[in-house]
DNA sequence: AGATGATGTAACC
DNA sequence: TGGTTACCCTCATC
């Protein structure tokens, strides 16, 4: 074997470009490059690149083996955009405000021309929010709603009762991040939480959707990706798989069927779950077994993430998922490309839901950073009757973020989500949780903490009291009006239950055992448990709660 | 304070 | 269609 040894005098001079210091505009760079041999320079620019990028510097050597061998190596260690990957501007946090590359679409409305921080979606949500066509399409759906419906709906719309400052507690309990909240059906003081499980436990994978068991609420069921419906009772915390979609085991990734969307049809008896395939599977609650056979709901191969059944009309079922489409089903007969309508998306739909009074609306979180008013009587179906821009991209360490109904509102509009990009509060960069009025696109209020600078893109209103749930990466977070006592305090039996791999050293070790602590120590103040991370920030008791305008 | 890496998937070709 | 790649405001930990 011949050793590959570059003869010393062929062996090229190493350049390094660098910036200065103090100097970062692109001119004045140009001016300080170093150009020791202008010909060589121009051949250079013709010759290959290998190029690799560290921490927003670029190091890029020009090899010259096949000529000379005699032009200089040029490293450059110019700043660099870490965005684009080209000089002359730096997109990244500027203390606590975010510099958008202006290279590439606005990050929030994806269109080209301008940055985040001129987006006119940015200074008004509701910019561009067209008023709903009163269009009516008389289709079946109008007519059910509107017999059955239109008279227990309420003319004028309610005021919303938020308040302006709420209180926080902090529950650091999951070991990795929130997927998926729901509040007991009856129970006011329970709350579920469901993570991205490591291992063991109920699930070994994330736990992607949990329903209450309508008619013995004292079961959970849930879906994972483990390709199992689990049936957990909460007295004694025994659990049993209904459905495992993998009867055969672990046969490649390509094979390995996991669940998504799952709901319940109470009249039915049914779980409804979907799987990562376009698939539907039905498990009869009374006999915990699997019912009938699979049906395709979504495009072929793929992803089925949501699915609702309305609370009127419980034989209509709502799907959304990865073909770009949600999708309204008539129960009765369900067969694949029998949908009664197809709603579509520009890109994939996180989740879809119906309003949860009359079930007439329907929302959808789609991953173009829109969310989608469908109306099913003041407009129609073919096309949606509000787009509201609204930042919550897809960001593979988060779970995706889904837009939820407050189930208390009278009128259906008020809806809550989280916020991917963050926002300058006096010098912290905060992720507020939105609450949107989705009949005029405004933001009515955006709930933040100056200790929680994390995105909490897993939100639920309580069904009755005055409480936000919201999951964070490995935190949950439980929100009420200030002036009101803790929730666990209300009653006498607050309990939270959090499925997932319990991680017992973490934080302030409040959940360390497992005895039910109930009252005052279920929930504590979020400046116990979580520490500041800005120093200029004190921790306060109350939260801000910012309105526009 | 700055670097590290765990990590899943949508969109593209 | 399947394989490849980017991924831009994460976040906890060291």
């Amino acid at each position: 074997m011949a050793p590959q040894t570059r003869r010393t005098s062929s062996f090229p001079k190493v350049i390094i470009e660098k910036d200065s210091d103090s100097e970062q505009s692109s001119s004045e760079e140009e001016e300080e490059e170093p150009e020791p041999e202008p010909e060589e320079e121009e051949e250079e620019e013709e010759e290959e690149e290998v190029s690799e990028r560290e921490n927003g510097k670029e190091v890029e050597e020009t090899l010259d083996t096949k000529r000379k061998g005699k032009s200089p190596i040029c490293i450059s260690l110019k700043k660099v955009c870490k965005v684009c990957k080209k000089a002359g501007h730096e997109a990244g946090f500027k203390g606590a405000t975010y510099i958008d590359c202006p290279m590439k679409p606005c990050f929030l409305c994806k269109m080209p021309g301008h940055t985040t921080m001129t987006c006119p979606h940015r200074v008004a949500t509701e910019f561009g929010v067209i008023p709903a066509s009163h269009r009516n399409a008389r289709n079946p759906l109008t007519y059910v709603f509107e017999r059955q419906l239109r008279p227990n709906k309420s003319r004028i719309k309610p005021a919303y009762v938020i308040p302006d400052q709420v209180s926080c507690a902090v529950i650091r309990y999951h070991s990795r991040r929130v997927t998926s909240l729901e509040f007991h059906p009856t129970n006011n003081n329970i709350l579920l939480s469901g993570d991205k499980i490591v291992y063991g436990n109920i699930h070994w994978s994330i736990l992607n959707n949990m329903r209450f068991n309508p008619v013995n609420d004292g079961t959970v069921y849930a879906a994972s990706s483990d390709g199992t419906v689990s049936c957990t009772d909460l007295e004694t915390g025994i659990s049993s798989s209904v459905l495992d979609v993998n009867p055969d085991g672990w046969q490649g990734p390509t094979n390995f069927r996991m669940l998504y969307g799952m709901d319940i049809h109470k009249e039915r008896g049914v779980v409804l779950v979907a799987d990562n395939f376009g698939y539907l599977y039905l498990v009869d609650i009374r006999s915990n077994s699997k019912t009938g056979e699979k049906i395709l709901i979504h495009k072929k191969g793929s992803k089925v993430v949501g699915l609702h059944c309305n609370p009127v009309q419980p034989d209509l079922l709502l799907s959304c998922g990865n073909d770009h489409f949600a999708r309204i089903w008539d129960m009765r007969r369900i067969e694949a490309n029998s949908s009664l309508y197809e709603l579509a998306h520009k890109r994939v739909v996180n989740s879809a839901y119906f309003s949860p009074l009359s079930g007439s609306k329907i929302v959808t979180t789609s991953q173009d950073n829109r969310l989608r008013v469908w109306d099913s009587i003041f407009g129609n179906l073919d096309s949606p009757s509000r787009e509201i821009v609204h930042s919550h991209d897809f960001n593979r360490h988060l779970t995706p973020f889904r837009a939820e109904w407050d189930p208390k509102d009278p009128s259906e509009s008020l809806v809550v989500v989280g916020r991917y990009i963050s926002e300058n509060y006096n010098g912290a960069a905060l992720h507020p949780i939105d609450f949107i009025d989705i009949s005029t696109g405004q933001l009515v209020a955006e709930v933040m903490d100056p200790n929680i600078t994390t995105i909490s893109p897993v939100n639920k209103l309580h069904p009755r009291d005055d409480v936000l749930a919201s999951g964070s990466s490995r935190s949950l977070f439980i929100w009420w009006p200030k002036d009101k006592c803790e929730p666990a305090e209300q009653k006498d039996e607050g309990k939270i239950i959090v499925c997932g791999k319990a991680e017992k050293k973490r934080g302030s070790g409040k959940f360390g055992d497992d005895s039910d602590d109930s009252d005052g120590d279920t929930f504590s103040s979020k400046g116990k448990n979580s520490k500041s991370k800005k120093s200029n920030f004190k921790s306060s008791k109350s939260t801000q709660k910012k309105f526009r305008r």
